[in-house]
DNA sequence: TTATCATATAAATTTATTTTTATATATGTC
DNA sequence: GACATATATAAAAATAAATTTATATGATAA
């Protein structure tokens, strides 16, 4: 019971629900999530600990980074998560996506100056 | 979105779940209810409000009694309900259902003294 | 090795939710 | 009409969750 409550209370929250919005779309690192929604980091790592811990993603440490993405290894939750994130519109995290892909594209030309780095870029 | 958040945040909370599992059974009325989870009216009361805004259940007025039972018009909620109370194991609300059948029994006898008074008598 | 960057965590605060207690309302009974 | 019963609601209190601010950790770069 407490598993199952623990995926409901993860959904309950806005924040937490257009997080997943965006990782439906793919991998993220905390500071592409933080300038996406345009919140600060701290409550950022608080709402993915929360995520996290219903089992509904999953983080990969790559250097100075955390990566996150769907966990999708349950189906209950990937299934969940799909018609639930289906019924929230586009429009409504239209200015996440948008700040996001703007920041993308700063940090990718900041970063890999020389070829020989790009392996280890976040570019997530 | 506010929508999709009052069904989580309906859906995570233990006593609503149990709640459910009974109705999932069979519409029930508030006093059944609060005789079957052993918790105080109010209680029951506040519960049901929160499941009923959020469109998972609807009631019904009958003469003192309020019956409630799941509402099925909404295909989306219904699945979902379906594929959590799945996933609750009857013997986490054995006990519930133990005191509902006690219930039942005691009030089944009670009232009805007279064949002809059967049809007004809250039977769930 | 000092500085910087990305992230996490802790503590304090704010806000929301749940629980309890008391009371209101509405229906039906005597 | 006075009383009992089923349920709802309001107010107060208790508990939990989210937010902020400050700081810690751990990795890399200078």
């Amino acid at each position: 019971m407490q598993d199952l409550l623990n995926i409901f209370r993860a959904l309950s929250d806005e924040t937490r629900l257009r997080i997943l919005k965006l990782l439906e779309k793919g991998e993220l690192c905390v500071c592409d999530i933080v300038a996406a929604l345009d919140i600060i980091q701290p409550k950022v790592s608080f709402h993915l600990s929360i995520l996290k811990e219903a089992g509904l993603i999953k983080d990969r440490k790559q250097g100075k980074w955390v990566h996150y993405k769907i966990d999708d290894s349950d189906f209950f939750r990937r299934f969940l998560l799909l018609s639930a994130l289906e019924r929230i519109s586009e429009e409504l995290v239209k200015e996440d996506i948008i700040r996001l892909k703007e920041f993308l594209k700063i940090k990718n030309q900041k970063s890999c100056k020389y070829q020989s780095l790009e392996a280890l870029c976040c570019k997530s």
